[in-house]
DNA sequence: GTCTATAAAGTGATAGAC
DNA sequence: GTCTATCACTTTATAGAC
């Protein structure tokens, strides 16, 4: 990682900004070193000269989004283990705290809130192999941890069929970030929810689906029914 | 759509099956056409020859894989609708008759199960402009009489909850098809069930997020509990 | 039908002028 | 720092030999 510290305004920042804005749109593949010094009003050789490389940007641009939100999960999910240790953990509030870092609390950038979205799902979505080594290391470890401490709210639920159920969470929660607007475009009222609303309604949904099979006695009352509302 | 029947044999066939292949593998976008004629052992020009141009037979591909899979869901969609008219289908029959026709019952093609899945979820990733016509309507319309169904046997869910519900699903589904071997290389023991079997498991989990916050007196009995084998 | 050669356009990167 | 010109390479597609 060649150069951490972007100046708040400048050539560097208009690049960087311009490529995040493309890459969320379109995804990384289908963006051209020649498209961002396009449209940044820059020359060709502006991308090279200040990130080294078209990978070494893609990098820097990953290391930012995905970086924060590993440390934000994993701080989440150790609080909750400290909170309830010895005890079962509330599936809920698990879950809560490896999805709720999505929405932009840990937002270190200018991005509109829907390209942030969007471009945080595309690099989720990524092998991880192109990941910065950190970044790769601080995101399993979450993703570990989260798995770790389901299993302590579930102890019921065998490994096999809990990673799989994992492994749903992710598809949904993925698919949300990079399609937020789909259901908007549907033509039907599917209203025009924030992305922490949106997140709210998944955790209730994902906790459901994890839940699945077990006795509703476990399951925690739930106060006055939900309203979505933020 | 240029000429759709394909031989059984010969170098149209072996053509046809290996782009399958390497699109199954990399996606659309990463497989160029020197590709596939290097790896059929054909030349440059085989693939213009026979298919036209390289859109032409990704255009070809999608309407092989995805048509069928619309058609059966349509059927079957149809079928839960005639079977319990007037009544309130239960829920799980709906998601059923949506999600397993991704197992492959109809597919029509040589390519092995795990690149035939992952095929089909790339597929259904698209973005519809992308579809020949006849394709995306019946794409369109098993995916609205869908969400028309899912309505009847969830009354009491608002419009707009079950369209993002319905999201989440769709997430999922696609995730589990494209990813599907993920669990299995985490390390832990995910064991090798066959994609049925993932999917018997996913309906289930789709079924609990999506009825979640109804009581629990509205969920038809189960029988002896699910073993998840075929 | 099969193949080579080549056209036309695009890619990331860089040397060197200013 | 900024910019133009250009290199080396890859892409899809096609003309024309066999």
């Amino acid at each position: 990682m060649r150069e951490l510290r972007i100046p708040e305004s400048g050539p560097k920042r208009r690049l960087l900004e311009t490529a995040e804005q493309l890459f969320a749109e379109r995804g990384f593949d289908m963006v051209a070193v020649r498209d961002i010094t396009g449209l940044a009003k820059s020359n060709v050789a502006a991308v090279n000269y200040y990130f080294g490389s078209r990978e070494e940007l893609i990098r820097l641009v990953i290391y930012r989004y995905a970086t924060p939100i590993g440390e934000e999960r994993l701080a989440r999910l150790e609080a909750v283990e400290k909170k309830w240790s010895g005890k079962m953990p509330p599936l809920e509030e698990v879950i809560e705290a490896y999805v709720r870092p999505l929405s932009g609390i840990a937002k270190k950038t200018n991005l509109p809130d829907a390209g942030y979205h969007m471009l945080v799902g595309r690099i989720l979505s990524l092998p991880g192999n192109v990941f910065p080594q950190e970044t790769e290391l601080i995101t399993q470890s979450a993703a570990a941890r989260f798995i770790r401490v389901l299993a302590k709210a579930l102890p019921t639920v065998s490994g096999e069929e809990l990673i799989w159920r994992t492994h749903f969470l992710t598809g949904g929660m993925l698919h949300l970030l990079v399609h937020q607007d789909e259901p908007r475009t549907l033509g039907e009222a599917a209203g025009t929810p924030t992305m922490d609303a949106i997140l709210s309604r998944f955790i209730r949904f994902a906790t459901a689906g994890l839940r699945e099979g077990l006795p509703v006695e476990q399951a925690p009352s739930k106060g006055p029914q939900a309203t979505f509302d933020f």
